[in-house]
DNA sequence: ATCAAAAATGAAAAGGTTTACATTCCGCTC
DNA sequence: GAGCGGAATGTAAACCTTTTCATTTTTGAT
């Protein structure tokens, strides 16, 4: 017994009045007579009736709705950022498509056709890699030209675009983080990179190195290893440190799960966190409070970060002015109980 | 300099063909002419042209896209089962808007929305909960009717509906974690549960009873504690049970955040994990193996249980006739290091 | 060369809204 | 009571596809 949905037209004939009449008293039901208004909401009432966002959106083309990049949903320092966006976007009136994207190229291109083909008005790139829009001419230089359609970055920066952007200092988080441990008398410090082409890694790598420059530490490329974010690579590394020789007296991670994954090796080897070896993280990722010991690590103000972006997007769509187009956020050092002062 | 879009007029011109044959040449490419397809596709490389997908939808009265329902993005739980319904849906061509509803109605009704609006073709839920939608009519009773949309269920079951379901054999998972902890020789085991009203948490709690009937051990009321899910939950029951006096030799707990909780809270209270007392986990979360000590869980196939449930949705959009409405999939206890027998 | 069948094409309708423009209605003022 | 202005309403176009149905072209057999 499906039978089809209730049109416009349905209702307008079951209120007597033209389908005009019936959406302008769902749009803007001021503009209508009380008694008009009365009959369209009743008709409305007794048949079910949902207006065809479809049909809306064709005709007004605009669809309330914007697309987010994210590398990973896996990935929980995403979550916050998500939800960031999602309260800022559902504050006024929109809704997010978040496209899983895995770093396949193939995959960023397909959700970004969304754009392109009308089902969304604009893009959050969580990804820091501009997907190529199939059909899109672009030369390098000129990239929010024509055919582009608003997008703003957020989480990581495109060095060579000028598009908006909402960031973390990575640098100076990276910088005080490493400051810290050498306030803490700490000399041997060891730095777990993520993924070298990252703009992330470069970020922090050169926090990390500015502050043993301030503190005229010589670099020892030795203890610099390159991980991929992931908890198994933060193992890998301290093992690989091992191996090496000499353990450092403290390791800056950057990031939490590769900062859980030290630690866990770390006590593999039949060291302790912090008495022997004192680990700090980046990101504040919701386990970083739940590992033992508990992890001292670069809060990211994750929420306010997606909020921001999103209202960035928003005001871009609504064509109102933005004051400046990029916004770096930043947020403090998390003090928990993995960094401690070498042992003599 | 931002031009309209090009439309398939301006292709049909271009390629000096009708509307028609563009729509086909792009549709199915081989009902029609070599010369033509070709000189299509070149009006089509050479404008840019993407097909508006809104009035693709609305003409085709069908969107390619599938809302997921899930209660909270952060949770890492649900990054996987996303995953793999992202994978099954992308296989088949179809997109998915995730819904991030926080457990709040409203934004439930708000999501389910799209697709009574036309704006989805069908619905995900990962939390148990039907949402209502607005100007639905249903009575109790008979739920996918008239109106409703095709409607999937994973993860959670509806007790009272007749929604095609996938889920995992909760009860029959704790009852072999708990039954794993008698066999180990322990008598005195706590079980710390979800939100009371939450059916996953009655299932599981079910599995733990029906255990230690199974192993004639009389239920201690005073050793079931209610908790929430949540990290801090997990620690404040270890409280509550340090509190009362005699802790267990084991825990099992409802989710493996808690157990997380719940092991932090151990160690803080001077104990060891696996030597003082015993956790076990449930669902195994990327963070079950990183934690000190490696926590024992009931693993869920994740992907799996995301893949089955698209694939259903999948199965009822197009009308394939389903084998079994309703699939149960199990996994298996994951051992780590957090389970030994009790002490002497 | 003729014809039938098959293949390719085009014209036009349909899909459900919003909105520009035209019209009607109502209450005023003079 | 004519004229006017503003509010309320209706008509029809526009949004851009896909697809039905009719028409034309091609193919292949005779």
């Amino acid at each position: 017994m499906t039978s089809k949905p209730a049109t416009i037209d349905d209702v307008a004939r079951r209120a007597g009045v033209s389908i005009a009449t019936v959406s302008r008293a769902l749009q803007k039901p001021n503009i209508v007579s009380d008694s008009a208004r009365e009959k369209v909401f009743e008709a409305v009432e007794e048949l079910g009736y949902t207006a065809n966002v479809m049909a809306r959106n064709l005709r007004r083309n605009r669809t309330n709705m914007a697309v987010v990049l994210v590398p990973n949903i896996g990935n929980p320092f995403f979550s916050e950022i998500l939800a960031g966006i999602e309260s800022a976007a559902s504050a006024r009136n929109y809704n997010i498509l978040i496209g899983d994207t895995e770093n396949d190229p193939a995959r960023e291109r397909e959700y970004a056709a969304f754009v392109r083909g009308h089902q969304a008005d604009g893009l959050i790139l969580l990804n820091g890699r501009l997907p190529s829009l199939p059909g899109d001419r672009r030369d390098g230089a000129n990239l929010q030209t024509s055919a582009m359609p608003p997008i703003v970055v957020a989480c990581e920066r495109i060095p060579e675009s000028a598009l908006p952007t909402v960031c973390f200092d990575n640098t100076g988080g990276a910088r005080s983080a490493t400051a810290y441990l050498i306030r803490m008398g700490h000399r041997r410090i060891a730095h777990i990179t993520g993924p070298p082409d990252n703009i992330l890694t470069q970020d922090r790598l050169a926090g990390y190195q500015a502050a043993l420059g301030d503190a005229k530490i010589p670099l020892d490329e030795n203890l610099i290893i390159e991980g991929d974010f992931s908890i198994e690579s933060g193992r890998a590394a301290i093992r690989l440190l091992g191996a090496l020789g000499e353990f450092p007296t403290a390791v800056f991670c950057a990031n939490d799960e590769m900062a859980i994954g030290a630690i866990a090796a770390i006590k593999a080897a039949g060291k302790r966190v912090p008495e022997d070896v004192s680990v700090i993280g980046f990101d504040d990722i919701q386990f970083a409070d739940a590992v033992d010991p508990p992890l001292t690590t670069v809060h990211q103000p994750r929420a306010e970060i997606g909020q921001t972006a999103m209202n960035l997007l928003l005001d871009v769509l609504d064509g109102n002015p933005i004051a400046q187009k990029t916004r770096v956020l930043d947020g403090g050092l998390r003090k928990r109980d993995s960094v401690a002062p070498p042992r003599a």
